[in-house]
DNA sequence: TTGTTTTTCTTAACACTGTTAAGTATTTTT
DNA sequence: AAAAATACTTAACAGTGTTAAGAAAAACAA
């Protein structure tokens, strides 16, 4: 049936194109640049007909979100080959917190937004957060292999691994939602973002 | 001239009726509940009748911040007669935590959302986060106590204090928009968010 | 008391938003 | 060529924040 295959190319094209308005729309203008009705315009469509490819808006921001956590791997690959693990921990926040500065409305999408986790719980298909459940294994990864090798102190590694992210993600997510400027010299946040990351590794460091 | 302070009294009155059904809306249907055209059919007046008592949307939503941070300062009250710094550090953890958790939509206002900031930077008359600024100070305030009391190793305030307070709002903001129930066991997340500032503490803590 | 001015409030509109029921074209199959 | 299936559109619903222009009410002056 090589109409049938035909077909199913070009349903599979057309949402490519949707996929690529989406992106297009958000990396020029942003969460709020992204409308059915602008989606619509630019692969020049009527709006119902894009919701024959995706069940609603957070479907396609899930999908989103997804290629934020490519971008986001893109940042964290170069870190595979660093030795101790301590340091790999210490890179590994410092190219968090340089992806969450850079790329502040896919951080948005991937770790402030509920749009992305709607989509997720309304699946009826038992549907996990992939992106964020392998960021987070390699957190873990690294935070035991620094227990390993004694480079600090023992615990239960979710709490410990849940407290890294979060003190990370506090900083950049606070930053980034304009909180930080408020409270403390505009002209050195970033200078004293990173000197927080600092602290968080030398208190964990048990040899300093 | 009596009518000059009756007419400003009513002004007073209508505009303290906008912002109580403001919270009333708030309260009942949180953040996505609370429209002009709402508020206007609560306190029986046309929605443009709002913007003459209150410059937009967004000042409306600054007040219901401001709200929160009350609230936030009901939460921490009670520690003030806790002699140990380092415990008090940890009770205002659990304190802050607690209440990110019980008050998410107040949580969103006063940490997550642009909206009362986009009203800050707005203003022309410079108009400070104070109650921003106060809890941060509070807390910076606890942290060089522990300093002086050489419970924990001395550090640059400001940076500790955004790590501490990044830490634990990047926990509650996490548990808050669905992040954590995604990489956790949805069981006991609660429970980790607690060993999670525990470990936090525990790391700090130089006699531990 | 009447006329004028000032203050207060409303009507109507603009330009959007996500989403859906119902109907039209087009294409494929019989 | 007729029937069935697929693909797409029109039009509407029910909202959103915000503003220009005009009406109603209250206060002041003659």
């Amino acid at each position: 049936m090589g109409i049938q295959e035909r077909k199913e190319k070009q349903k599979a094209e057309l949402k490519q194109q949707i996929l690529d308005a989406s992106v297009k729309l958000f990396s020029e203008h942003g969460y709020n640049g992204v409308s059915m009705r602008k989606i619509a315009d630019i692969i020049e469509y009527s709006p119902t007909t894009v919701y024959l490819y995706y069940k609603d808006k957070n479907e396609i921001l899930f999908e989103l979100h997804e290629i934020g956590f490519q971008k986001l791997g893109e940042y964290t690959q170069e870190l595979i080959d660093i030795k101790n693990p301590l340091v790999r921990l210490y890179k590994l926040g410092e190219n968090y917190i340089r992806f969450g500065l850079e790329n502040p409305e896919y951080y948005d999408l991937m770790f402030l937004l509920p749009a992305p986790m709607d989509f997720i719980d309304k699946q009826i298909e038992h549907c996990d957060w992939n992106g964020g459940g392998n960021a987070f294994d390699f957190l873990k990864a690294i935070l035991q292999e620094c227990m390993d090798k004694d480079l600090i102190k023992k615990w239960e590694l979710n709490s410990m691994a849940m407290a890294v992210w979060g003190a990370v993600h506090g900083l950049v997510s606070l930053y980034n939602r304009k909180r930080l400027e408020k409270v403390s010299d505009e002209k050195d946040v970033l200078d004293t973002i990173h000197r927080s990351l600092n602290w968080i590794i030398n208190t964990m460091d048990k040899t300093s």
